[in-house]
DNA sequence: ATGGAAATATTGTTGAACAATATTGACATT
DNA sequence: AATGTCAATATTGTTCAACAATATTTCCAT
């Protein structure tokens, strides 16, 4: 908690910071996360975490069980279904209905831009995040705060079962050339093909992270 | 807290609560929620109802003000603005990829049934109820428990702001022969002319709630 | 080994405490 | 009467200790 984190309530940095932890694997799926370690971890008193741990719960990232306590949610094959349907309609609709001068495209551009000097100089987890960035500009395109908040969500618990995979950073490689076709194609104003070529985007994404996840998990 | 509710945390069980009395309007938009007050009133600790607010206000319902306090949140112009965007988003999204044969599709039937029924007996409260139906109903087309529980929420809020208005219930009662015609559109497999008119049909809802609003605010 | 009962640890919830911040009220000045 | 200042009061932010309820582990008898 070395952070500058201003006068937010204790709970919501510490939710902040677990869900740090969660998201860059140092907490793995199913683990079991104890008051008693956390709250001396912390340095911060259980009631606090308690309330932290309950925010992370509705977000997803945390399972809870009555009286056993707060686990590291696992992934399934059904959440990584269902993620995909949501990504599908939130950033498809995003790009069907993009105003062709809207400041998210040139995001978009950069981050493709980032992305394939990344891959070029085999920084597969720079590629990751330029990724990242590209995706959330789409829904930026939408200009809604609840929507971006909601791809947030969905962004962590999505990054959850990227940290059960073997070598994660390949699976976002193939995809940066789609994502320079996707924004050429909304500069252009066409932003309907866009939607379209971001299904099939999606669906292949869905499939190869299925795939993957299936191998891990008979691993 | 009269209900049946199971093993539930106490906090899940009290936020659940402060929901009802919130959409139900018993709280009004702008009223500060004292921790002691409501901490006795319900008979729960302080930190229990602590973790309570931190839901609500995770859900939107609840504004927190540092060192202030937790007040029920004042719906605005924006904020009305930026629902209905999530709303055409999810729901015309969810009946442009509908698939004729799906259960929901029933239910939206039925609630339209239901809609004409109240409104002929003049039963405005039956009316928004099963307006509330049809359009959880055109969630579900999509399949997605996460989109479920987002529009959940947001629907939650939209209740909020028509405890702002003056006679909320006449709102719903025009929207009811609209409803009909999308539902049957879709029982036609006409998915894409169902979501256009579903865009029509929020597109007009959102204006009458501004307006209505808006007369709400001078007031 | 296996089943079950006692011992132990953990969560669920409360109440009291105290520091930090906000609000109120009294008082003096203009 | 209006306004600014400062003390008094109330509220939130957070911690701690306690205890009941539920799980888990240990240990013993079979």
């Amino acid at each position: 908690m070395t952070e500058d984190e201003e006068g937010l309530p204790l709970a919501d940095r510490l939710a902040r910071h677990i869900r740090t932890l969660l998201i860059s694997g140092e907490l793995s799926p199913g683990q079991r996360l104890s008051e008693a370690a956390f709250s001396e971890r912390f340095d911060v008193s259980r009631n606090s975490l308690r309330e932290a741990f309950r925010l992370l719960t509705k977000d997803g990232l945390l399972r809870h069980e009555a009286n056993r306590g707060v686990f590291v949610t696992v992934p399934s094959m059904a959440s990584v279904i269902d993620i995909y349907r949501v990504r599908r309609m939130l950033e498809c609709g995003a790009l069907r209905q993009a105003w062709q001068q809207h400041p998210a495209i040139r995001v978009m551009r950069e981050a493709v831009a980032e992305g394939q000097k990344k891959r070029n100089a085999g920084d597969w987890v720079g590629v990751g995040s330029a990724n990242m960035i590209f995706h959330t500009a789409i829904i930026d395109l939408s200009d809604s705060a609840r929507l971006t908040e909601f791809y947030e969500r969905i962004s962590a618990e999505l990054r959850l079962c990227f940290g059960l995979l073997n070598d994660p950073e390949h699976l976002h490689s193939p995809f940066v050339d789609m994502n320079d076709a996707i924004v050429t194609l909304l500069e252009q104003g066409k932003s309907a093909e866009a939607a379209a070529q971001m299904e099939t985007y999606l669906n292949l994404a869905e499939r190869t992270m299925l795939k993957a996840l299936e191998r891990a998990e008979q691993a």
